[in-house]
DNA sequence: GCTTAATGGTTGCTTTTGTAACTAACAAGC
DNA sequence: GCTTGTTAGTTACAAAAGCAACCATTAAGC
């Protein structure tokens, strides 16, 4: 990149990719939100007990890189919901382990065909 | 993609651009706000002003794709930091232009030359 | 065993964002 | 020229995110 041409704000990778994350995640967002009132971190937090199976609120900080303080209200509000079931390990009395209800586990299998109907259509193959 | 691969997350575009966003854009946050405390919005705000040249709050907003909310919070801000100029347009006082202060130039210059390398360090051409 | 440190998770408080309602200025219709 | 509708930008209030301090429990050092 030359002096001539000055550093533009359409080269720079952490605007661009921020743009793009944005429009998508927010088209899909529209969606499960009307759908079933989730939150982000909410969505996430289901799609990864159910695709990935159970797990603790810190195996899915580290998984989803997300803060442990927003892991832990999104699984409040998910149970409240009563989409996942919170069960204290007996071996360490401070780790739950957490798993989908039936009724979480529907409500992902739905996003989760929408999802992959989503992404089939941002990169079709046809 | 099969019913025997389900769908994963790690194929969910706009998973995977929030990811990569998150990452990149918190690593050169961390630098403007150390070195001159600006918020992301004020930084592209700054930005825009500093590649672009003069512009309204609204030209910002269909530019940058920010909600305006966001963008008059951001002038607001860079105003009282002394980094930018506001001036009624004579044709229409709803408008205001925006321009740069000398001190604001300083701060975008500094700032654009850190993105560049942070930008050639991401994807190094040698 | 008992103190000290580390870990999993929650809560309280502050900052930032989102939404909607609002003011001020302009434009259009009549 | 006066209502009626738009547009630029602000502000008030609500929702969400970030940060730090905080329990409760377990692990480590001695």
């Amino acid at each position: 990149m030359s002096d001539q041409d000055p550093f533009d704000l359409l080269h720079f990778v952490p605007y661009l990719l921020n743009q793009a994350a944005e429009r998508t995640s927010r088209e899909f967002e529209a969606l499960y939100k009307a759908k079933y009132k989730l939150l982000r971190t909410e969505w996430r937090v289901l799609f990864h007990l159910g695709r990935y199976g159970e797990l603790t609120a810190s195996d899915i900080c580290a998984r989803a890189r997300l803060h442990k303080t927003k892991v832990s209200r999104a699984v409040h509000a998910l149970h409240v919901k009563r989409y996942i079931t919170r069960t204290t390990l007996p071996d360490d009395r401070r780790q739950e382990m957490l798993a989908l209800t039936r009724a979480g586990a529907a409500t992902f299998q739905d996003l989760a065909a929408e999802a992959e109907r989503f992404n089939a259509a941002l990169a079709p193959s046809d």
